[in-house]
DNA sequence: TCCATCAGTTGAACACGTTCAAGTCCCCGT
DNA sequence: ACGGGGACTTGAACGTGTTCAACTGATGGA
């Protein structure tokens, strides 16, 4: 049994995340962590080695709310522009409520040097995870495409999560219509260049991108090829 | 005369870049710069709102070497590809000096909410001023294109700058020649798209892209109708 | 039963960015 | 020559994130 430790953690992390929503980021000290959850300044820090990495704990909860939401809009869709949507509505349904305290963070995710990118070793598991439900989108779906696109997009479709969430993050407006509209005029142009990839015109300049992408690291070419087991 | 405020500005500015170079911004403390450049702490603060506005300074410095290095480059030569290359090349150029200590600090480029952001208003000036650089690129160039394209094209290079300046921020290679590769290998890609968009396949395409970048506020359409003095 | 060990816990202390009330200095009108 | 006012300057003090040497208490082996 690893309770005591593991209660006290979960405790403070709690306390944190409520403190987070009521006042934000920047005005939530850790010595107000620390009294709120009865413990002392030192005891937080013996838990999490900094204030920021209090939200890695949250990001793993949105990416577990994320891939459950996005399996029951998957389950009964072979489109693949709908999937890429869906999964990208999904992202945006899951996230709404924290919108407001998520953004003063998610600031964090250009910077692959701070602990709390999603490019980070930290938030490794996160996001592989998160790339494994795009490839389940991308390879759930009827449409034919060029094989060697399919090897990128997964990571591609991630990328496009990821700017989603950038445009997110400074979008004010009511229930975040304009980054749901932004998704349904993104996703069926990017349908239609993934449908076009198979014919030589397209296929030539796509692949060049995919290569950049690719050569400069910027993208895997791990297909992510669908094991999926649960 | 207002010599005296701007010389103490000047100095503080100057210390301060100097520490950052030394040290790195993050291990430079006020207290530092403020001894070093014999003031006290509260008049960096008289002239400096925060630590971070000591940087805007060093912004303008740099869009002004790349403004007067791009018009070199410019003056003699009229293949679109090479012009957009050639302005971006010039800003690897002109950058790599202060690679090491301006990538603490460009990581806030993506958080709009910094003063540091070239969303900021606070970078307004810097930012039009980039934008025109690249307006000049594509407006000199023989290219013939497709005219709506013409409109958003300014804005869309320079957030292409501002894509490549966060990939520079994390290439570790020696001077930067990931970066250089990076330019070489993507403008022709986009110098095609951009011939491509006369014909009516691509033109469909393109329009499309241009518009929702347009109508989510990423970009424009202000064409920066050529006028120059200089 | 006793004690050694070590995860868990403490809070004072540190270094930092920032603020501010209180100065000092210099220029200008009288 | 004087004095008022505003630009400029000061450094102590504040609140912050973070560190650390010391303490506590439970657990398990002799």
């Amino acid at each position: 049994m690893e309770s005591k430790g593991a209660a006290t953690r979960a405790l403070i992390l709690e306390t944190a995340m409520r403190l987070f929503q009521e006042r934000g980021y920047g005005k939530t000290t850790m010595r107000a962590i620390a009294e709120a959850a009865g413990v002392s300044v030192g005891n937080a820090y013996y838990y999490f080695s900094s204030k920021e990495q209090l939200i890695q704990g949250f990001y793993d909860r949105l990416q577990q709310e994320h891939a459950e939401a996005a399996r029951q809009v998957l389950a009964n869709e072979t489109d693949l522009a709908r999937r890429l949507g869906g999964v990208l509505h999904a992202w945006l349904d899951v996230a709404e409520p924290y919108h407001q305290f998520a953004a003063q963070f998610f600031i964090n995710a250009a910077d692959p040097a701070s602990p709390l990118s999603p490019f980070s070793e930290d938030s490794e598991a996160s996001r592989e995870a998160s790339i494994r439900i795009h490839a389940d989108a991308v390879h759930g779906a009827a449409t034919k495409m060029d094989p060697q696109l399919l090897e990128v997009l997964p990571e591609l479709a991630w990328l496009g999560n990821m700017g989603l969430c950038l445009f997110w993050v400074h979008d004010r407006s009511e229930g975040r219509t304009q980054s749901h509209k932004l998704v349904d005029r993104c996703v069926p142009v990017a349908a239609r260049l993934i449908k076009m990839s198979r014919y030589p015109i397209a296929k030539t300049l796509i692949r060049e991108v995919a290569d950049v992408a690719v050569e400069f690291g910027i993208t895997r070419r791990t297909g992510y090829t669908k094991p999926r087991s649960s």
